[in-house]
DNA sequence: TGTACATCAGTGAACGCGCGTTCACTGATGTAC
DNA sequence: TGTACATCAGTGAACGCGCGTTCACTGATGTAC
């Protein structure tokens, strides 16, 4: 399906930027179609032709950003290389990458209220990211020995919400974010302590 | 200063429940002052005489949060007793309680985006909790060994954003909260292997 | 207890605004012959 | 290569809507004497 050629060029894509600066800017709720169809330089009823309306078009751009992410985790990940744990703590530096790089693609992801489930695309890509922090848990969770093993799915659920706090609380200059470490150092050493009381690192 | 009396009772009171309401329902965007004022069964110009605009109004109301927020945390804490691990325990339970109990207060809080230094009474409250967590926090830390402990703030930063991470991604049944554990599983076996890293738990 | 006055919480109408969305249209592009 | 036609991306005007906020007002309540 090419979306090239026409009046416009690539008018689609080009809404999917200017909304992702707009959330970026002012958050999910503060970005407009109308704005977004300003910002690409095209009339108000344009977008129309391209995004069955505004949750549409947040639908896409979330995908996108799972598109993303899935991307950013699996190199991350690198096939569990070096180690199980080098590649699970590179996953979780990478989640914070993420966040920081693609703040819009984040927030249309986790704080637009978009359903998962709002558009095929977007189930898919979801999908897929969890995957991929799934698998790098998994692997690091089958040196833990049985007896003292978490379910895999409370393993990667605890360190997607531990990185998703500390993103929401401390990252992204927020007026209200006092503290003296930076998101990294907060992951890094948060994932640190809690691998140690799984058994996984060596108690320093 | 007294509210009641005059016309309507107390109307300022009033219209904080029914955006609390609101709120709840739809998010902190959701929520606009002419419905408030409708659910309250007041004219549309009728909060203006008690607020001085949108943003005041959710700052009284993620004051009035915070308020409770801190009586919360500090009940469950109840002064470190009868263990400061027990009583470190019972205010990561409290931190989602709380969320449960006041979705409307926990989303003005922390997801409508009011600065907290808005106003003074916000500011107020909200360095209150956060003083009770940083005193569980402390009473905590100093049974770590000196050349094992991370700094008091960032221990907890820790807690705050696991369990704001697990409010976001696994409470309040989000469409997408795929997990087979209810949060408050997850936030105390997060913190329970978390504290073990710490070696504030034998590793059972 | 009764009256006159001051206060001020809530009213109702009005404003200007930007929004999401629709519609018939137009004109540039692509295609068939 | 040239012409006729079909397609459909983007236009521009218009819609109805609800919003936040203002303003002069009104009338119930509180207070002074």
């Amino acid at each position: 399906m090419s979306k090239r050629g026409y009046h416009h060029g690539n008018l689609r894509q080009a809404l999917v930027d200017a909304a992702l600066d707009l959330i970026a800017d002012k958050g999910p709720t503060g970005f407009t179609m109308a704005e977004a169809a300003k910002t690409a330089g095209v009339s108000a009823a344009a977008p129309y032709r391209h995004f069955s309306g505004r949750d549409d078009l947040i639908a896409e751009i979330a995908a996108q950003g799972y598109d993303i992410f899935g991307d950013v985790l699996e190199y991350a990940y690198d096939e569990g290389k070096p180690s199980p744990l080098a590649a699970f703590e590179a996953v979780g530096r990478a989640y914070l990458a993420f966040a920081r790089k693609y703040p819009g693609h984040y927030m249309a992801m986790f704080e637009s209220g978009v359903a998962p489930g709002q558009t095929p695309e977007l189930a898919r890509a979801s999908e897929r990211a969890n995957r991929v922090l799934a698998r790098a848990s998994e692997a690091l969770s089958a040196r833990i020995p049985a007896d003292r093993r978490p379910p895999v799915a409370m393993f990667s659920a605890h360190i997607s919400a531990l990185s998703h706090g500390i993103v929401e609380l401390y990252a992204r200059g927020k007026p209200g974010a006092r503290t003296p470490f930076t998101p990294e150092e907060l992951l890094e050493a948060g994932v640190g302590i809690y691998l140690r009381g799984l058994g996984l690192i060596s108690p320093d």
